[in-house]
RNA sequence: GUGGGUGUAGCUCAGUUGGCAGAGCACUGGGUUGUGAUCCCAGGUGUCGCGGGUUCAAGUCCCGUCACUCACCCCA
């Protein structure tokens, strides 16, 4: 077999977004610093697991784990999938490692790639970048709201106002079974289409967010499960209600509301946001208190959201907020002739060990390119060298601003820069 | 997995009933080896997504295929 260069040239796999410059991690960064405001300890998980975690975990019935895990066998003979979410591989981590045995609860971050088999489209992609926190041990309303007020001000923080959070109840172990069998009931009567009942005898929940308005009509007067909390379930949900008024975390009530993962209990919630066209949620999750038994754990709950960096950054887009360009370097070197460029090499290490970011011109540009360089890298200052200056001793500051221009000493010129740079 | 749309220069796109493959932007150099956003000049060897067909002649018409994209579905 001998491998060839495609017709067309390479191109990265089917699906796969790549971010170049500064904003993808700046959306990311500022995701995740609110996490750590709350005292959130970075976790950093394999990228793939054992396909089990995720069949037990997530769900057999689910679309994420029926029909989009990239799944293979490794060279010994395992089955491995590539994560497609963050909750199964933290629990997991938690109970292999004993991490509950110290303080709860225990409160993890998370932020890295995801990946599911989908067709692509708008916002979604088949290498999904999330940044996720979890919260386990402690079976308290206010935890909910906790990580409910870390992703609204994480979504403010990047200057987000478009959006809203919903929120419901999906109820406990003790009712959702009698709910689920009423529901089933109110599905049977309805007229239909085959895929859609199939849904309804997989997870009759799912049927209740279908988008079709003629399903929808059917839909009026569908049994809730926010009717049919148990007495506990329900003081939760009033519980975490009233603490996210507390913390001043606007939100709405959706009981048709559905999650696609089955670990989900009582508190669910997503982020919606209005400028993203089909895929409009850029952040979702919710409390998950059977999950930790289910792996082979302790019986703690807990309690964890997934946000969408991706989406969260074609919202930044959508609304035009934030993320001024700031420049890459702060200060450019315009060398003219070989002696000048030896001696400005030098300047722009010495600048970059004091901690100033700075670049060069490469290339032997001429004086007029080497200019026109230094403007697009975005630099507050040129520090312009040449023949004449190296004589004099001296070299050129110019600010790029203004246009003003002083010669400077060329011995300790760095730091001359470094007050420059600081001074105003 | 199922539909619709689109594939022409690095980017955004024109390209008429089939008749020499274009524009703007960007980029590089020069006008000005001592000054960047303006101005002027110069600089393009594009598998016209790929493969086949029709034709004297195909970017254009036909068939197939791939990719991208939007929506269903699903979810972050």
């Amino acid at each position: 077999m001998s491998a060839q260069v495609p017709p067309g040239g390479f191109a990265a796999p089917k699906g796969i977004p790549e971010y170049v410059g500064p904003e993808f991690t700046a959306v990311r960064d500022t995701l995740v610093r609110e996490a750590d405001r709350a005292g959130y300890a970075h976790i950093e998980l394999p990228v793939f697991e054992d396909t089990a975690l995720y069949a037990r975990g997530v769900g057999e019935s689910t679309d994420v784990v029926s029909k989009e895990m990239y799944s293979f066998d490794d060279r010994g003979g395992r089955s491995v999938t590539l994560r497609p979410e963050g909750t199964a591989g933290v629990v997991r981590s938690v109970i292999e490692h004993g991490l509950d045995k110290g303080g709860l609860p225990v409160k993890l971050r998370y932020a890295g790639p995801f990946f599911r088999y989908e067709r692509p489209q708008a916002g979604r992609f088949r290498q999904l970048q999330q940044v996720g926190v979890e919260a386990i041990g402690v079976d308290d309303p206010a935890l909910d709201a906790e990580v409910l007020a870390v992703a609204d001000a994480g979504f403010r923080a990047l200057g987000l106002r478009g959006y809203r959070l919903e929120i419901t109840s999906l109820g406990d172990a003790t009712t959702r079974p009698q709910y689920r069998a009423e529901l089933t009931r109110f599905l049977e009567k309805l007229d239909l289409d085959e895929p859609t009942r199939e849904r309804a005898r997989i997870n009759p929940l799912r049927v209740l967010d279908d988008k079709r308005p003629e399903v929808r009509a059917q839909l009026e007067g569908a049994p809730l499960m926010v009717d049919h909390l148990s007495d506990e379930a329900a003081a939760h949900h009033a519980a975490v209600k009233r603490y996210l008024d507390d913390l001043g975390v606007a939100y709405v009530e959706n009981p048709w509301m559905v999650r696609g993962l089955d670990y989900y209990t009582k508190t669910t919630f997503e982020f919606v946001h209005d400028g993203l066209g089909s895929q409009s949620g850029i952040g979702g999750g919710g409390r998950y208190d059977g999950l930790m038994a289910e792996l082979g754990g302790p019986a703690l709950s807990g309690v964890g959201f997934g946000l969408g960096v991706d989406r969260a950054l074609l919202a930044c887009r959508a609304e035009e907020a934030g993320h001024e360009a700031a420049g890459r370097v702060e200060v450019f070197g315009v060398p003219l002739g070989e002696s000048a460029k030896e001696r400005l090499i030098g300047i722009v290490g010495a600048l970059r060990r004091a901690g100033i970011r700075a670049d060069l011109a490469y290339g032997n540009r001429g004086l007029k390119g080497a200019m026109k360089a230094a403007d697009r890298s975005g630099a507050r200052y040129a520090l312009v060298l040449g023949d004449r200056d190296l004589e004099a001793g001296e070299i050129q500051l110019k600010d790029l601003a203004d246009g003003s221009q002083t010669a400077i000493a060329l011995d300790g010129a760095a730091a001359a820069v470094d007050r420059a740079l600081s001074g105003s």
